[in-house]
DNA sequence: CTCATTATAATTGCGCACAATTAGATTGTG
DNA sequence: CACAATCTAATTGTGCGCAATTATAATGAG
């Protein structure tokens, strides 16, 4: 017999948006690969430098809920940081459950050097800044709406 | 001193499109876990049983180039579904370098239990169709470009 | 036919991601 | 105060994801 099965429009790959975004992801980090090859971080290292630059010393936990990671992953990738010379990990006093991440000199003068990432990655984009800033938009709004489904 | 740096809106966290991106993949994982552990199946492990639901027994390479994956993630990734008695790994014999996947009447079978999945996550994004499917081609568009920037 | 070139998978090593557990500090309640 | 409940990181174990290398097979030029 060897019956094909009969199609499942909602079960194609090519028709479903979370696939859409799984490999949008990986094709951003093949385009931020050798620009950050430059500053020897990885994706998720620059974007915990990202948060660092907006804000400085700072306990885990909180660089955890701004990139939606937990300890299990951070405390690692923080300790690479450290062991490049990025950031200072010191015990807060006021609670010493809390690790505070600091910038050290060397982190800081790294942003200057990180100006030039985004150019790239725009370029490869080939997008207007617009058009970027609706999709992340949109992106965001469905983010927090799959988040909020978790919690119920 | 301590002077604060001057902004710089592009380094922002919450401008980039492509931590976006990121976060919503992040974010659709978690909410697969629970609909795919009841198929014990991981999310990249989902996306191969997708391809084979839609061809059979296809070499590796063309698994990889749907999923964008490489054979160091799909090879202990495809040895797992088949120690699971859902695919059979056979050497082709026109051509003895291509490993052939095929689904054991097993993974044919676990299609009817994968139907429930994508009703799942629709309810959890909370839109239409039109507006995931919308979103789905601004994705796959982006991620073309991004993927033809590569090639330069 | 021979030998370099190319193609397909597998392997190795490193860095995420995340679940589950553990350790130690803090808070809240009686 | 005592002590349970909660909170913050760290640790452990599994599974990607990818670069680099290796092994074997197929192809193509001379």
């Amino acid at each position: 017999m060897a019956k094909k099965p009969a199609p499942v429009p909602l079960l194609q790959l090519d028709n479903q948006l979370c696939f859409a975004v799984y490999s949008t992801g990986h094709a951003f980090n093949r385009v931020y690969k050798p620009l950050l090859d430059r500053l020897k971080l990885t994706y998720p290292q620059y974007l915990a430098m990202l948060v660092l630059w907006e804000q400085d010393n700072v306990p885990v936990k909180d660089i955890g809920e701004r990139l939606f990671l937990d300890s299990g992953t951070l405390t690692p990738l923080l300790k690479r940081l450290e062991a490049a010379g990025l950031i200072k990990r010191t015990r807060s006093i006021e609670d010493e459950r809390q690790m505070l991440i600091a910038l050290t000199a060397q982190g800081q003068a790294l942003r200057e050097k990180a100006k030039a990432v985004p150019q790239g990655i725009l370029a490869a984009s080939a997008c207007t800044v617009g058009e970027m800033a609706a999709m992340k938009n949109e992106l965001v709004a469905l983010r927090d709406r799959l988040n909020a489904a978790l919690g119920d």
